[in-house]
DNA sequence: CCCTCACATTAGTGATCTATAATATGACTA
DNA sequence: TAGTCATATTATAGATCACTAATGTGAGGG
């Protein structure tokens, strides 16, 4: 496997909002997938599929103590990693949202979406 | 828009293989589309769509200059982030390719793979 | 052992994303 | 102003992803 696979499947381990919501709730101390589940008021079966993702991502681990298993994530970098996303963020937040009045922003039909229309520009 | 949806496209943006690697091409200088076409080797239309998602995410700024569009990263945070993906990805790495004999690793049926059978570890 | 709890796994479906091909548009030039 | 170049846009089909519901599995307690 290449790596820059490798760091896509990484980066897209970020990518999704249940995820974001399940680093945020570890972020500074372990839990185990029920409070995670309660924490975010999700479902035990989705909870528990985003976790697995997470984990073979490389962002988070686990940790069984019975019958509970504990998760956290996998170092500091990580963290360091999610709060680098919201510095950024900070700068890019408007342009972001702006672009997004007309629904998603990624490739395909929802791409062009954000696009202001060319104007003349003539240097 | 939510912060956490905002959160979730940008990063998205960073998500996709192709991004990666034009945002790689021009991580230290601008380039037009048709050098960013050649250096990645890929096909016109779909750069320019990834250059829409890549601006419409924030991630990325255009400049006209005649008919040639320069593009760059938009500021010195996503370089910074760019660089932040690739230390901790050295911390990871093995990890995250290792869940990748068995392919893919995010939601839905392929997550499963990248699990390690459970054990019986009791304390 | 049997039961329950905490969690993982699978299957199925709908949603979203990506690539390709075809076409359109603005900018320069002869 | 007709032609060409650089780039954007649209449509569409195929790939990938996420959610739900149902079921499986290991751990601990009676």
């Amino acid at each position: 496997m290449e790596y820059m696979d490798i760091k896509v499947k990484f980066i897209k381990g970020f990518a999704d909002k249940t995820r974001l919501e399940i680093l945020e709730t570890i972020k500074n101390e372990e839990k185990t997938v029920q409070q995670i589940v309660d924490a975010i008021k999700g479902n035990q079966s989705n909870v528990s599929q985003h976790l697995a993702c997470l984990k073979g991502c490389g962002i988070v681990t686990a940790r069984q103590e019975g019958k509970f298993i504990h998760y956290r994530l996998l170092d500091e970098h990580i963290k360091s990693l999610l709060e680098m996303f919201d510095t950024v963020l900070g700068d890019v937040k408007q342009q972001v949202a702006a672009c997004d009045k007309n629904e998603k922003c990624l490739c395909g039909r929802g791409a062009y979406k954000c696009l202001t229309k060319r104007k003349k520009i003539s240097l």
